[in-house]
DNA sequence: GGTATTTATTGATCTCGATCAACACGCCCA
DNA sequence: TGGGCGTGTTGATCGAGATCAATAAATACC
């Protein structure tokens, strides 16, 4: 059961295809089990993994595309806690529903819904595919902490230039470029940062206005001077109000 | 090898005392080998474990007290973007500098330093070891996404009822009981919900003068009523102003 | 145990971003 | 090709919470 009896619907797969990701370091074996017990799954726009799906198939595993983890509060404010792409896998088995985002896409997703039970299997012998989904695990961990961060005491300016910079850190061949995809629409990007998509709409425009960067387009963008933009996102208030400080110098 | 050979450093350890965390699980000679090569260390407020130390001891693990994870801005702004607790196990092994907060103790915290080796071996060889530490680490991760959906869009007053129900969640023998205990300082609090601490002083004061809980200590408060208070960490908008929709119901 | 320093509270004012409103653009589908 | 709806942008106003200032309480330290 070697690599030419790699199933059709795998081939194609980014969590096979990169080698660096899950499905890459399955042996012929646990490949052909995994795959035969497993059920990918195309999503588009607003589609919501629901709950009783969820019980029986509680690890997914993103190939492509955007998945978001939201809140939803009682008078209907929305809160994006968490996205997920390409290569992270997400284990729900065991977490109450209570206290648990609804999993809805953000665009055309396909996932991969991976039988537990081999899954578990995989995990337990298989210590190349355990270090790999474990690192995807902190990954997720640390990036949830990091964006706790940036949403808690940052201004919407720094937030966005925050932001721009995780979507760089996460997009595939990133390198240093100064093009930067953004995968979701303006209006999900507000609910993941906590502000409102007007909000988002002026922060750009003032970045663009500072020469910072351009938005040709929604879903990319390029940055024009990395250096400041980054002491945006690392808080440092002189760029910030660059209009005021000079207010100041005048009167000094 | 067996109870007996336990040193006493582990004795009274939570890690080995509580059958659900991690050193519980060891085999009599893993848990010889770690307790030889690991250490343990007491930490006071404001202690931070420095990079150096953590490049060679990236795996901490709480046995008791507050450890937080704390992102610093460039004018001074600080944020608590996460915090530890007794059987968190924080594994650091190839996570750059740059972009992880740095580990300070709100307070008396006691960790314990795992030797890297001995803990990857460990993963490798134990499940019943590699699950605790899995649902660990799982439990960072969805308790931070939480905590980012708390913050993101949620008012002062609901963010405070959401941390008391994750003070009630978290504290060790929690059933049921309206006792909260609050293990951190106000001003603590105010940088993990990421608000200031006159707006914490405020809020507290406002929930006693609604009549759903008291604060005779800074440390601990009793939660008068809890499903009100549940309604409030919700977002249930009603709970929120009585005040003001009294008015508006005046003027209908 | 008593002093010093940090932390918590309270009040007054101000500001950033939310909210409301109106319009423009793009995109999907007939 | 042209309507129709969801999304994005721009402007005007408002309010929750930040900030500033002063005092009280609690904790640390000797």
């Amino acid at each position: 059961m070697g690599q030419s009896g790699v199933k059709d619907k795998c081939k194609n797969c980014a969590l096979y295809a990169d080698a660096d990701l899950f499905c890459a370091h399955l042996s012929g074996e646990e490949l052909c089990d995994l795959s035969n017990q497993s059920r990918t799954l195309s999503m588009k726009r607003g589609d919501t993994l629901e709950n009783e799906a969820l019980v029986h198939w509680p690890v997914v595993a993103i190939d492509s595309g955007v998945l978001s983890m939201q809140h939803l509060l009682q008078d209907g404010r929305k809160t994006i806690a968490a996205l997920f792409m390409r290569g992270d896998i997400i284990d729900l088995r065991n977490i109450s529903n209570r206290n648990r985002g609804a999993l809805i896409a953000l665009g055309k997703v396909d996932i991969c819904r991976l039988a537990p039970k081999v899954f578990e299997r995989v995990m337990e012998h298989n210590s190349g595919a355990q270090k790999v989904i474990w690192e995807n695990l902190r990954d997720q961990a640390f990036r949830a902490m990091d964006h706790s961060g940036d949403i808690a005491k940052k201004q919407a300016l720094e937030k966005l230039a925050s932001f721009v910079f995780e979507c760089r850190n996460r997009q595939v061949g990133y390198g240093e470029g100064d093009w930067v995809d953004i995968p979701v629409r303006r209006i999900d990007l507000a609910e993941y940062l906590g502000m409102q998509p007007e909000t988002v709409s002026r922060c750009f425009k003032d970045l663009e206005k500072r020469g910072i960067l351009e938005t040709p387009r929604l879903n990319a963008l390029k940055i024009l001077n990395v250096p400041m933009l980054r002491r945006i996102a690392n808080g440092d208030k002189d760029m910030l109000a660059s209009e005021s400080r000079i207010k100041v110098l005048k009167i000094a």
